[in-house]
DNA sequence: AAGCAGTTTAGAACAATTCTAAATTGTGCG
DNA sequence: CGCACAATTTAGAATTGTTCTAAACTGCTT
């Protein structure tokens, strides 16, 4: 079961779809990204964890490419980014409303759907400024 | 309004008493960290911009000092650790429980009071794991 | 005052990310 | 097709925030 976009036309198809919908020119390298990021369930990855990724399915990209195709997938509305911790910058195919768990141990996130947490009483944003997201974050530890 | 220690009589005995009564041997740069820290209102800072304050006040504190006490203060409790930018590290001398708006052009942070937010709906945590902590940012933006 | 553990520090080391400038590639056109 | 050119990729250097190391220093006890 390879994971290279040569062995999976369909596979490639949808992604080169996807990425001239979103206005990028589909390249090799942007292909096997996206199809690595959007064939499956929602996922989270690091620009080093995607890029190990990739590079373990044998196609040659190199960081540098998977960083600037992380921001441009976020700049197109495909990916959002997820701060949780100080170190490491997450990306997020699912952009859409909801929340997380932080795994504090492991690095991991796990969704929280986005009907399951309700947050009230946010006040108004200080003057000249508007709400653009209300981030919450489950952070767990070992019991 | 100097902010030497050396002028503050009054300061540097507060924050002496501080750091005895957390364990921590008072040495002149643990003081005059304190000091800056912990003799107004709340507040929120960067390793940086705290050494930057401290150096301009005229005591000599290496960064690396200012890093270690922000660690020691924050294992003290004296501290609690703000994760809001995946570039930069925040110390908040606010330690009871509240949320914080972030401001994302500017990287400042202001508290929303602890009884402000209201989240329902947090799940159990995975298996094995127990819920940490539960944070709220409302990030801003220029409206 | 001396001794010593605890603390500070300069500077090196690290890790994540961004930048630069040159090489490569996708696309439109003749 | 095969060129031309802009868009993209890339290696490697540079930047940034943070941690580490090992040596110098300092607060406390005696
Ligand atoms: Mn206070
Ligand atoms: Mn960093
Ligand atoms: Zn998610
Ligand atoms: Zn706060």
């Amino acid at each position: 079961m390879g994971k290279l976009m040569r062995e999976n036309p369909d596979m490639a198809a949808l992604a080169m779809e996807k990425l001239r919908a979103a206005g990028l020119r589909p390249t090799r390298q942007r292909i096997e990204l996206a199809a690595h990021l959007f064939a499956g369930p929602d996922r989270h990855v690091t620009a080093e964890s995607l890029h190990d990724e990739v590079v373990v399915s044998g196609i040659k990209v190199s960081l540098a490419t998977v960083y600037n195709t992380l921001h441009q997938f976020t700049e197109a509305g495909l990916l959002r980014q997820v701060v949780v911790d100080a170190a490491r910058g997450y990306f997020d195919t699912n952009t859409g409303n909801h929340q997380h768990f932080f795994l504090e141990d492991e690095g991991t996130l796990i969704d929280i759907p986005g009907d399951t947490i309700t947050v009230a009483g946010v006040p108004t944003a200080p003057p000249g400024l508007c709400v653009d997201r209300v981030d919450v974050v489950v952070r767990v530890k070992r019991a």
